[in-house]
Formats: C-alpha cells, structure tokens, sequence
DNA sequence: CGACATGTGCCACTCAGGTGGCAGAACCCC
DNA sequence: GGGGTTCTGCCACCTGAGTGGCACATGTCG
C-alpha cells in the first residue's frame, strides 16, 4: 500500500513506529532535543508545525520583570505544535524547553494547512484536539483564578492519575519542584510546603523527583469541592 | 440574489443588519436576552451555536467553594458560542449572563458543521478566529499567574483602547467594578483600590460605571515591561 | 572515589491581596 | 419627589503566598 495518508488513522500518532511519519510529509524531518536543550522557537513553529513523538517538552512564558514562569502546555506524545499560528499564521511568544530527550517530527506549515482543507479524516481527529487544546487552557485559567495553591495541586494530580497504572502519575511522575511551581503558576518553596502537606496527610509518596500517589481515596475525598 | 452564503462575507457578522443571518441558516432563530438575565446554557450550546449580533454576554466560571467568579469570555458583536461544544460535541461548563441586553441568532450546530466541511469561505474567517480566541484565553492564564493586580488591570485597559475613538474604551468602558474584577480574576475593593491609583496616577478618568481614559501616554509609561 | 551540581526541606519574615463593615453618591422607577 | 437599589470609596484587619537564607540529601561524572 503506497502513501499511506496519515489521517486514515484516527489516532494519529499512537501507531506510527520511530521510522516518522508516512510519506505525504515529504519534507517531513525527524528532530532529536537533549534533554534541558530548548527546542523548536517562534520563529520555526511560523514555517513548521511539530509532532511529538516522544519525550517531554516545556512550553513557558516568563515576566521578565520577576522572572517569573508560567508553563502553558507540558507537550508528549500525539500533540502538535504550535496550533495556533498553524491556524492563522501570525507569531506565538513563547520559550520552550525539553525536559527529556525529546523526539519530533517536523513537517512545513502549509503541508498540514493542506491537510486542514482536503482531508475530513484529518480533521475528525484535529478538531477534538483543538478542543482538548482549549478547555486545558480554560482550566489553567480557572485554576489560577479560583484555587490556592495546595488545590491546584490537587487538580494537577487528579488529572494525572494514571487509570491504568494506579499508583504512578502520568506526565508529572519525574518532575522537579521547581517544573511543577511552573506548571501551577506558584514558586518552589510554596509548592515544597503543600506537597509536605499532601505527604502527611497521606494522599502522597514523595522522593526525589518522583511523585507517587499513595491514596486515590485520600485525593478525592481532598478534591471534593 | 437568492440565499447568500454567510461564508461568502469573510467578515461574517460585520454587514448583517437586524433583519439576521442569510437564507442559509433556515432553523435560524433570532433572540434577544435582556440586560442581567442569563443568557444560552450549557445544555443550549450542545444543540446550537450563538452569534452575537449586539450587547454584551459574560461567560464565566464559579468556585463553589468561595463563590469567587472568573469571566473566560466578554462576548460582543461579532462571537461565536461556543466553539469548543462546536468543535468536540462534548458538554462545557459555565455560566452565562447578559449584562447589557443582548441579540444573538441561535443555528443549529449541524449547520455551521457543514460549513465547516463544505465551506473554505467559511473556515477563512472561522479559524483565525479560533486562533484568536485561544491567544485570548492564554493570555488570561499569562496574566493571572505573572502579574500583580495593577497590572492586570493596566494590561486589561490597554488591550480596550480605541483606537478610533481615542479616550473611551471599547467592551469595559461601562462596566462596574465588581464585573471588572471578574474580568481580572480579582474582587471589588481590590480592583477599587487600584482604580483609585490609576486615577490619582493621571492614567484614568473614572465615573459611575465609566472608564476613561486620561492619557495614552501616563498608560504606556506604567506598561512598559 | 571525590568534587560538583541539582534537588529537597524548613525556618523566619514581608506583603499583596482578600475580608468585613460602613457611609455616602448616583441612579431608577413608581 | 422619595424610597429603594446599585455602585463607589475607605477603613482596619488577616492570611496565603512569595522571599531569603541555609543545611543536607541525592545524583552525576571525571
């Protein structure tokens, strides 16, 4: 079967091997970033769209004034970047950093533009992700406005329990303190203290860079409000 | 000419008069919400979607907890609602509420799907206006984690000024303050206090429920980071 | 193995911003 | 015009969260 068209697989990413993409991306190119390296820029996501196909990468915005950090997307597997100059070509700031070693596929702009307008397949996966895409950004947004820091917390780990695995968290399982204060818009020493708190009371097992939940019971019964 | 097609008007609503949405839209409906009522609900937008053609509409989030409110979006002529239901077909919650009155036309979301497959007039307009509304809401999440209240509301007026119209503000300019500390994810005497500021600062002009804006030149100076 | 970098845990302190309360101004509508 | 509602401005107070500083633990790598 020649050309393969990578939309005629709903789930995109998720059974594509490392050898990349299928061959309508010609100009597909595979990217490795070492870890604690900063990836792709502004400037390369106004040519080039990014799918990641593992690892895990940082997309932050800083107040030069504190500096301050503020984590927008914490990208892996299946996501793509950057969707929303890829929807009206206009420049995104933002700084980016590997976490991991990362791997990506980069693919010209207009390719996928293509996609957009010529493959309904395509986008009966690309529309859901968009939305995926919006309500995460809708939720930081109320968590920053509406909880404290021990409840943001919370709501991270909630919503990285692991259905699967059970005690192990997706995503945020090997995270230092400092990534996390980034991801819940607070600072180190605030998030050390309310992960102390979640420790005694039991929700958490903590070692280093290692976050482990202890009671999925405890964390609901915490969250319930 | 019979049965234009909304799409053929890349700048949709813009030349629609009262009168509503062409031909195309046959389940149109046209409804008006006065001003403090709430407007469509969540369970509304799963079946249709809104565009407003007057008023103002606030959607917005609640901690049940401590009652504190966040406006996500100050819709005004020209929006869409809601476009995350529209493009997922899951269910979105919020809650919303007419603050001034309000006209919008109802379309069934099956309709404005088709043209989203059928139509790449319509996606012209359509997907840079999702583009926008994503930088909007990221914005939010920038401001409410990296900058103090002064700043956010500084940061709010700035991206309100007319151009046009020089010294008022266009979508906050009658506002009362609890509203415009929803919209900066602060509450009143807050946002009072620092009104007071930007006034005694020669930044603002402020009345009962007026905004106004004293001098472009004392804001920027305050933005300038 | 030992030096160095990175990550963690705690202390004491400060301060922006949230709370409660109240008086007076502005507005609305009968 | 007058009673009631909404909005505004200030006060004093409290607290969550950010800052600085430091000791120690855990890794990494030559």
């Amino acid at each position: 079967m020649p050309s393969q068209r990578v939309s005629e697989n709903p789930l995109l990413l998720q059974n594509i091997d490392r050898a990349g993409l299928p061959d309508l991306f010609e100009h597909k190119k595979h990217i490795v970033y070492p870890a604690g390296s900063s990836a792709f820029s502004s400037s390369d996501t106004l040519k080039n769209v990014y799918f990641i196909l593992s690892g895990k990468i940082k997309i932050s915005q800083v107040n030069p004034e504190t500096s301050k950090e503020q984590t927008l997307y914490l990208l892996s597997r299946g996501d793509i970047y950057d969707v929303i100059t890829l929807l009206d070509g206009r420049e995104h700031d933002y700084i980016s950093v590997a976490l991991e070693e990362s791997e990506v596929v980069e693919v010209p702009i207009g390719h996928i533009r293509e996609l957009i307008e010529n493959d309904p397949a395509f986008n009966t996966f690309f529309f859901p992700y968009l939305a995926k895409q919006m309500r995460n950004m809708e939720e930081l947004a109320v968590d920053l406005s509406l909880y404290d820091v021990y409840n943001r917390l919370l709501r991270l780990i909630a919503r990285n329990v692991d259905t699967a695995k059970g005690r192990s968290l997706k995503l945020i399982n090997n995270l230092s303190h400092e990534e996390l204060a980034a991801l819940v818009g607070s600072v180190r020493k605030v998030v050390n203290r309310n992960i102390q708190k979640l420790k005694n009371e039991g929700v958490l097992e903590v070692s280093r860079k290692q976050l482990k939940l202890k009671s999925l019971q405890q964390l609901f019964e915490k969250l319930k409000y």
